[in-house]
DNA sequence: TCAAGATGTAGACAACTGTATACGAAGGTG
DNA sequence: CACCTTCGTATACAGTTGTCTACATCTTGA
């Protein structure tokens, strides 16, 4: 019997993290996604515990990544690199402009139920100890905003809001769909009260906009 | 020259709780603050560390509090049950109703350069890993959305909008200002332009609903 | 005044941690 | 084939942690 396990060919798909055939790389991912999601930050992890929870040697960590730093910027990188696009796609795929934000809200819930512990995590993070990965996920999620407010600026024609005021108005948007996710995923039985408010949210903001903008109390 | 240093009179005040001359309680509660602050989770923090930060035996922690939880629970009581009936009173002040945003905002945005840690602290462990305190913060949000939508609907008369919108509204809302006030902590200098945005952002929701609801495209 | 309780300290223990050093097995390339 | 690189393992060490037990000192109030 050999000391050493036999290794199998790497998937680097988000979907086949999990199964256990996964290379090591792609199982310390995972076991981190799954620690941090149901106990603590990923900074805050051991690597010893997550050699133990991947069913791997404490060392191995130090194969595939320097640091858990490391480790948690590669995570956000994935999916960020993920989700942005989709969501620029849905805006872009012809709908009825006053679908989108319903649509855009229902697209990231079923993605937030897809990969759960990375929603958990991520929002997490975002309001955690370590400047360096808050700094990673809101550079991501500005990104996001900057990506809508050019959309809405586009449909919108040149009778409507200013640039300044959309792009005010879209990064509370952004992140208030992120945050709305837990509350799904937290109980997914209310979804549709859920995905029916967090639209009320984006359309009250912008419709008020385009009011006080109207009164001239704004700009 | 005795082993254990002479005790002083205890002092509860928020405020004097940094003097090195308060008692072992407030000594290990600001140091619970400070370190959570500047780097993990409160209840990650380890009681010699506690100790060390306070001055104190390690084992003195357990004379106070048997947890971590406990001593978490504590400052989060401390905080809100100073907090909440200050921002009822702003708009029970008779200020003019158009102002009362704006005010809220800077009485918040002032109450956190008073206590930085307590709001670094208060919105990471809203978003943390410990469901205990986040539900704990999360009661205290609700609490004082529910008073600002009592307010709201007392003196906007039966004209303006429901109280299922208007419930609706407000805890995003108060999460919202919540959030910018670490906006502003983080760098001070944008204190003008955070209070303008956050107050706009508070005037658009409620426009925007007051909008939507005469367009008949909410409820 | 003196006993009780609150508050603090000291020392010890086993458990766990990060990481350094060293070795083994598999895959690819010449 | 031989060789290098990648990935994984084993062992070891020193430092830190939570918490137990035992003891010291201050404050209070009967």
């Amino acid at each position: 019997m050999s000391l050493t396990k036999p290794r199998k060919a790497t998937r680097n798909t988000l979907a086949e993290r999990e199964a256990p055939e996964a290379g090591g790389r792609e199982r310390l991912i995972a076991a981190a996604l799954k620690l941090a999601a149901e106990k603590r930050s990923l900074l805050a992890l051991g690597v010893r515990e997550l050699g133990r929870m991947a069913g791997l040697n404490p060392n191995t960590f130090y194969r595939h990544f320097k640091s858990l730093d490391e480790l948690s910027l590669a995570i956000i990188d994935e999916f960020a690199q993920d989700l942005a696009p989709a969501l620029r796609s849905i805006r872009h795929s012809g709908l009825p402009v006053e679908t989108v934000p319903q649509r855009t809200v229902e697209y990231v819930f079923d993605y937030a139920k897809q990969y759960p512990e990375a929603f958990i995590v991520g929002v997490r993070e975002l309001h955690g100890s370590s400047g360096r990965l808050q700094q990673a996920i809101r550079a991501r999620i500005r990104q996001v905003a900057q990506e809508l407010a050019e959309d809405i600026l586009a449909t919108q024609g040149p009778t409507g809001l200013s640039a300044a005021i959309v792009e005010e108005l879209t990064e509370p948007i952004v992140e208030h769909v992120f945050h709305r996710t837990l509350d799904y995923l937290e109980d997914p039985k209310r979804r549709a009260d859920l995905v029916l408010r967090t639209t009320h949210f984006i359309e009250a903001l912008i419709a008020g906009a385009l009011t006080l903008k109207a009164q001239k109390r704004w700009n």
